[in-house]
DNA sequence: TCTAATCTTGACAAGATTAGTCAGGAATAA
DNA sequence: TTATTCCTGACTAATCTTGTCAAGATTAGA
């Protein structure tokens, strides 16, 4: 299982993405690299793959950048996540079964139910989801400090 | 988030040792790493962690090997993988929550999410979980090939 | 048409981590 | 006393991650 900033550097840029997009526009790699702190040249390689991917779409030219494909709700981190990361997998064997001389070493049903838990998690998780949850939190500290400023 | 050969050979071994524990007794390295196809030398190497986390208790000389301190029900998969892996951690900023620029990146709680998510997972899992869930398979597998043979 | 802004591509390099090896030493059962 | 086994530290090779760089293609706007 891999989870590197590979993974959480595009996972961070499509929120930028989702969160700056105002009226469809494209928006600049070095825009997002400077607001996230994620090296530009670097970024700009994994927008490569979150293209391919169908994710992104581009316009090159002055006022070009990147723009999401679909609605931030339909767009799921599962998806930014393997779009970049070569495999988000527990198994030794890919899932085949052969990690242990040919045939399933003992931990193998326990990796692939992991694999499961991350999968689902990850998969019914969309852009809108996080953007909406970091949203809710901010609000309750606003409350509280309301609350506690009377 | 990290989970290695190490973290796999952990378990695997452990697995390995649980299964085979008759009366109590010691089992060496190289049976094990021999059943498992797991690199002696490294398996050692692996040992020393588990030892120190207080999972295995070792006998040297003739004889002489590792054994689990307690019960399969005890030891938890989770307890394991920590004891070898560096971090398990899904967050860049081992959760301190400063993964931007001094502060909260944007997927910042998603992150803590999924760590915990995994977490649960993993500590809620025994070694004797596993070992039972493994036995509930190979018994399915044989009842539906009496189905099929009538 | 020209220019500046921006994406596009491929290759490369430094650093970190992982996986695995090795040699010598210490303890213990027989 | 000896063979067996753990114990320890150091070392190496391979791989992966994290970037960097340079040259090119496209496009909006002057």
């Amino acid at each position: 299982m891999n989870l590197t900033t590979r993974g959480k550097y595009a996972v961070t840029a499509s929120l930028d993405l989702a969160i700056n997009n105002n009226s469809n526009a494209y928006i600049a790699i070095s825009e997002i690299a400077e607001r996230q702190s994620i090296p530009a040249p670097y970024l700009e390689q994994l927008f490569r793959y979150l293209r391919k991917a169908g994710i992104l779409t581009s316009l090159r030219g002055p006022g070009g950048g990147y723009r999401l494909t679909r609605p931030t709700s339909e767009i799921k981190i599962g998806e930014i996540i393997s779009a970049v990361e070569k495999r988000m997998d527990a198994t030794h064997c890919g899932g085949e079964g052969n990690c242990s001389a040919g045939s399933k070493c003992l931990a193998h049903n326990l990796w692939t139910e992991l694999n499961n838990e991350v999968d689902l998690f990850l998969m019914n998780k969309s852009l809108d989801d996080v953007i909406k949850s970091n949203l809710n939190e901010k609000k309750q500290i606003a409350d509280n400090l309301l609350i506690a400023t009377g």
